[in-house]
RNA sequence: GGCGCGUUCGUCUAGUGGCUUAGGACGCCGCCCUCUCAAGGCGGAGAUCACGGGUUCGACUCCCGUACGCGCUACCA
């Protein structure tokens, strides 16, 4: 073991959208196998087929994508250890479901649903554990194959060996005990033919050769099950890490009745996937400094499996907004561009054209005003369309019966100079604010809100100077006519 | 009900027996900067370390118990 390189996978089941628990345990696995020099599977469980639903598995695969978490092996790119999809697998598990049958580590059982109903019921009526009574573990050969060659209805089972103690180290939580009274026959082939997951998990991690379980604390019950299983094929047992929960506010399992839980949805929302990732990474581990920030590299670079929390972590917006922002401001302008173009074309002003030049001087005044790029088109809506009213608020606070003429002479005096550069703008407003003998914020101020409808953003001279000449001077007009009616 | 796991500011967390009057971050509040709004800088409020025992000269840190929370308890994963 200790010559081979560390493998691990992220095993999802297509039943939907990816959840962002979902993405925090691939990431983990991701940064596992990058920062060891091991490699990363995915591969997907598609044993349900009561819970398939079509298209998951592209969705899936489209999301692990955009967050630029990518696998070595997998079912869009094959490897040495394929098929990647569970549901292409059944004859692998049928012939190990049949090692076992052979070595009395499981067995055939051939109740009816009914049967199994009322024994549960009966067992919680008594208030005890509700398991399986191994009802057809001593059914004779013979019966077995009478039944089998009837086509009865059956499914295979695990015979767990009572009265064993059932010891694992996970890697998080340390020494973990269980009693194998408390462990079900469960069953390992369905009688659909379908293994379940207990099964179709081991073997695939065992053949995948797979080394470590990074998976959800929801598992950590059931891992008993499939230590006995890898026991009783005589395989060598992976490293088991179990992962604290994503939690709700009220600290609930994340659950899409509190909020967003898929990645789309905060895809949709506008969240950089840097800023995603980094928050998801920050749930249940830390690198034991001070930062906050990371990009991927340094997360690949720091993570350590030693350092994830046992503790179930709230998924705090807040936090994920903070290093949207974050991760915002440290973007190029050309990518901020190439977002913001995206924007545009999805927004009323998609039949505008605007140049390059143009919108990088919008982004370079806004984005440090802003937790999303769709939020230029909003708070800064003044950059792409002339506003068609003025802030309640700001009227009344900063115009006042001498703003019509201070704009009016200000308006006259840029009209003089061809094309005004920035500092001609506020060289031109300190000149008109002497002549009315009065503060630069009695230009100002009007004048912001002339131009841009609303009482924060920017500095007036940036706006004035990316708007430019013309559009000011008519905005000058509009609110003089709109105000002095 | 049974079994398992967990429990440090509102939230994410640092802390591995004395360095701790428990540190950082988000959020909140205030001040500075300033034409506004942000950003940034500075500062503040905020945790009897779930509770109770024990071990120890000394415990947030080790042990036991209790409470609470969560997970599992399916021919779902």
């Amino acid at each position: 073991m200790i010559n081979n390189i560390p493998r691990v996978r992220f095993a999802p089941s297509p039943t939907g959208y990816l959840h962002v628990g979902g993405l925090r345990t691939a990431l983990y696995n991701y940064l596992f196998a990058r920062n060891s020099g091991g490699k990363f599977i995915l591969r997907i469980e598609d044993t349900d087929r009561n819970r398939y639903i079509p298209g998951a598995i592209e969705n899936l695969i489209s999301t692990l994508k955009w967050a630029e978490i990518d696998y070595d092996e997998g079912p869009d790119i094959g490897g040495e250890n394929g098929p990647y999809l569970q549901s292409e697998r059944l004859d692998i598990y049928k012939e190990h479901a049949d090692i076992l049958i052979k070595n009395k580590k499981a067995y055939y059982c051939f109740c009816s649903a009914e049967r199994l109903a009322s024994l549960r019921e009966e067992q919680q009526k008594q208030n005890i554990q509700t398991k399986y009574d191994k009802h057809c573990l001593n059914l004779s050969d013979e019966t077995i194959s009478q039944n089998l060659s009837k086509g009865l209805p059956h499914v295979v089972r695990l015979n767990v060996e009572p009265g064993k103690i059932i010891k694992f180290r996970d890697h998080i939580r340390e020494e973990v005990e269980f009693s194998s009274e408390v462990v079900d026959d469960q069953v390992l082939i369905k009688s659909d033919k379908y293994p379940t997951y207990h099964l179709a998990n081991v073997v695939d991690d065992h053949l995948m050769k797979i080394t470590h379980v990074i998976r959800g604390e929801e598992w950590l019950s059931s891992t008993p099950k499939h230590i006995i299983l890898y026991e009783a094929f005589g395989w060598e047992i992976p490293v088991f890490a179990h992962l604290p929960l994503l939690l709700n506010a009220d600290r609930s399992k994340l659950s899409k009745r509190q909020g967003d839980v898929a990645v789309e949805d905060y895809r949709n929302k506008g969240y950089l996937k840097e800023a995603l990732i980094n928050f998801v990474a920050l749930l249940g581990w830390t690198a034991g400094d001070d930062k906050e920030y990371y990009d991927i590299d340094e997360l690949i670079s720091k993570f350590s499996l030693d350092r994830v929390n046992k503790s179930g972590a709230v998924f705090n917006i807040e936090k994920l907004n903070w290093l949207n922002e974050e991760h915002l401001r440290r973007k190029s302008d050309a990518e901020l561009l190439q977002m913001l173009r995206t924007e545009l074309s999805e927004s009323k002003y998609s039949t505008l054209t605007y140049t390059d030049e143009y919108l990088i001087s919008v982004i370079r005044v806004m984005k440090e005003r802003v937790s999303f790029i769709k939020e230029i088109l909003e708070k800064g809506y003044y950059f792409f369309e002339e506003p068609s009213s003025y802030e309640e608020a700001v009227v009344k606070k900063r115009w006042n019966n001498q703003s019509a003429e201070i704009l009016k002479l200000y308006g006259e005096n840029i009209r003089a100079i061809n094309s005004p550069t920035k500092e001609d703008y506020e060289n031109i407003l300190k000149n008109t604010a002497a002549q009315f003998n009065t503060g630069n914020g009695d230009v100002i101020h009007p004048l912001r809100l002339a131009v841009s409808g609303i009482g924060g953003g920017p500095g007036i001279f940036d706006i004035l100077y990316i708007i430019g000449r013309e559009k000011t001077l008519n905005r000058i007009n509009t609110i003089i006519e709109k105000l002095n009616k």
